[in-house]
DNA sequence: ATAATCCCTATCATAATTGTAGAGTATACA
DNA sequence: TGTATACTCTACAATTATGATAGGGATTAT
């Protein structure tokens, strides 16, 4: 498994949303700026988001992001595996997988599977609202809005 | 950890070259070709674990390589390191990494640490020999040497 | 109306990956 | 001593992934 900056980002904006989760919609800029991301690149990553039914948008004035679920129901595993792809560490070991002959003695393929379930297991068992109870991140107070 | 072709390619060859330890070298278009590895690609391949200290080579007529030290004293982990560099899926739980200002708090970060501990767990305890007893790849028998 | 916001697509620079190509060097052996 | 068969080394090329940037268009609170 390989974490892209896409994939941080991603990670590090839904926890803003889920320590801030029941407030308002928060803006891309307010998102970008607070965890230092390039503004247009966070707006890709937040419309992939939607699409993968983890937030949903407010436009127009005061629009933003919000968290579409609960952030309990959301865990790190489903949003590394859509943002990043698959998290084997090689193609043969995936699903469907057909491109190889040996796919039964191999001995490799064994190690890379147990690699694949110790990782799944680890990133299957965290969610977003125990990472934003452990996060340093205040909650922000809205204190310019309204 | 993401296994490359070129990894994927220099632990099957260092497989066959445990699996024939002790015996003659084995040519790079013999391994090649038992590996179905496009033979050039081998080739640089065998010179970096070369450099690497993995192997040794003989050349002229009859040449070839061979391991430079018994499968067991070569782990997984070495060989993987070695060829697709570091195991870890972000670099912020990188050795000496610098990059981010709040790698004390970092929720993720821990997480990221958890899955390269396991990770390198599994490919650290993994040699070769163990890996050419489980294997069914017969040990040549050089019926044309000789 | 208008300002602030999200929506959408195109484009682009850089690096990594996965090879190919070709000329050079060393060695066994007839 | 010539030659076939190896390894050695460097360059380069095609493709894809990554990490953005750019510029309109659509929507909504006020």
């Amino acid at each position: 498994m390989r974490i892209t900056y896409k994939g941080d980002y991603a990670l590090k904006t839904l926890l803003d949303l889920a320590v801030n989760y029941g407030s308002n919609p928060i803006s891309i800029s307010e998102l970008a700026k607070r965890a230092d991301i390039p503004i247009k690149f966070l707006e890709q990553i937040l419309l992939e988001l939607k699409k993968g039914g983890f937030v949903e948008s407010r436009r127009g004035k005061i629009g933003g992001y919000l968290l579409s679920r609960h952030p309990a129901k959301i865990t790190l595993g489903e949003v590394i595996r859509f943002i990043d792809g698959p998290i084997e560490p090689i193609a043969c070991v995936r699903d469907g997988y057909k491109g190889c002959s040996d796919l039964e003695g191999c001995v490799f393929k064994k190690i890379w599977s147990e690699i694949s379930e110790c990782t799944s297991s680890i990133i299957g068992r965290v969610n977003f609202e125990d990472l934003a109870k452990k996060s340093n991140k205040p909650k922000e107070e809205f204190i310019y809005q309204i």
